[in-house]
DNA sequence: CGGCGTTGTATATCATGGGGAATAACGGAT
DNA sequence: ATCCGTTATTCCCCATGATATACAACGCCG
């Protein structure tokens, strides 16, 4: 709806990202692992559930950590279940930032898919 | 300027393409090498004059070829030269589509840095 | 008619990043 | 004190994608 020609033969796509202090800070994958690791509350079962290796996943948490004014990973080694890791406030309201900032994109994206010029049809 | 605070940590990045049907079809690279063709005349000049590998280029040109309506690069082989390639009207259709597309990225993209909430700064 | 520099295509080599295995340290529970 | 599953870290292996190499076909031009 919205677009008279529903046979989309083109899309555009797109993938974003925020840029820290050393390249990469929040992007898609990462917000997935954060969301896996607020809900099995561990970072090793949080790869598991998305068939990461363990040693990605804690690059990423430490990369995150490392860039964020406040760690958005806190975690626990040893104790109850062998430790653990939970989100920080600042780790929720960075989901929440990079959550409407990936809205933001996907309307761009339709919009802009639907402002093609169907290439090259009419030649 | 437009933006009072200038110390900027993070910045929104990305990167987009339009996809066909056989996955993608135009993107920033294969632009930059439309445009070295439409220069130099010839696929391997092309890629030799951005240390790219002849294979890959030529590969990139089929691609986009196989997806267009209408081929976006003219090849010769044989004849004057040995040959060459040159962009079709479409190619250079394809090349300001794209530009044009690109360019409302860029605003998109600084539009959103400006509007980061400077993460977790106040806490 | 032979030379030249392309396009076109197959084969082989190689480099990089990610994964897996192994291990230490940790601390609450039992 | 021991057990357990986690965090934390190192080292090795390998799969994959890109690159390099090689070679055939082509057709204008001198």
């Amino acid at each position: 709806m919205g677009n008279r020609n529903s046979k989309c033969r083109y899309a555009v796509r797109g993938r974003l990202w925020i840029d820290g202090p050393e390249g990469t800070f929040l992007g898609h994958g990462r917000m997935v692992l954060l969301e896996r690791i607020h809900h099995h509350g561990s970072i090793s079962a949080a790869a598991r559930s998305m068939s990461m290796s363990y040693r990605h996943a804690w690059d990423l948490v430490d990369s995150m950590n490392r860039q964020a004014p406040h760690p958005l990973v806190s975690k626990a080694v040893g104790g109850k279940g062998g430790g653990g890791a939970t989100l920080t406030a600042a780790g929720l309201e960075a989901l929440d930032v990079f959550h409407r900032l990936q809205q933001a994109f996907v309307e761009f994206l339709e919009e802009r898919t639907g402002a093609l010029p169907w290439l090259e049809d009419g030649r």
